[in-house]
DNA sequence: TAAGCATATAACGATTAACTTATATAATAA
DNA sequence: TTATTATATAAGTTAATCGTTATATGCTTA
């Protein structure tokens, strides 16, 4: 047991969410940047739909939060959640993603959400 | 990044591994005790085929070592993989299982194994 | 209001995953 | 050697998952 316990059913329920490696990044990415889906669309090799089947499945686990800021729907980590402790200690041994965020730019493919 | 990083691909199908209410029992388990298969059959509900698919997942992807002790075969942690740490610190937010153990031994299905 | 961009939902197909039963293998004990 | 116990493998079924294309919704701008 630990200070910052989660039950084992629970834990299983995020740790399958987390075992694809297009919401892992996703999580990551969000570590150090919030996003909108469009940018995750020009980031990953998927299809828009594709993208935002991901972002709902994080959204209704509770992990990440959406503000619309007009057209756009920017998805930020939440760091409210309960599970964010056990969430955060497992992104924390993950590489930085920021990288893609560069690449992005580079391409002109950012978009200036806000 | 971190001191112990792992990459996005290789931490993405561990946590699919883990993503798995009886493996990662399994797992929290092995953190405090070893045991045999037939410890894990009488724990969990499932099948004796089903538990030796999960342990052997589990051992394919090194989290778990096997050793033959005559006609059991001992099932213990792998410390020593690269990817302990990354599961370690996992599991370290689990709620400890030893009261499953306990269980066992109040209903006498406790096997020796040792 | 109509057009255009961003995002979500629906419906479907392909693949993977997790169980089951039946059977094989390996070690032990009679 | 034969029977018994422990474990693994094979084969098949069902359900879940992840992607796709087509379409709907919602906001913005002309």
């Amino acid at each position: 047991m630990n200070s910052s316990a989660i039950e084992i059913e629970k834990a299983a329920v995020i740790l399958k969410l987390l075992g694809d490696k297009t919401r892992l990044t996703m999580l990551k990415m969000l570590d150090t940047h919030d996003y909108c889906v469009c940018e995750f669309v020009a980031i990953f090799k998927v299809s828009q739909p594709a993208i935002s089947q991901h972002v709902r499945k994080l959204k209704d686990a509770g992990l990440v939060r959406e503000t619309r800021k007009g057209q756009w729907i920017i998805y930020s980590l939440n760091r409210e959640s309960d599970d964010f402790p056990f969430v955060q200690s497992l992104i924390h041994h993950l590489p930085n993603q920021d990288f893609k965020l560069e690449e992005l730019e580079v391409q002109g493919l950012r978009i200036s959400c806000d």
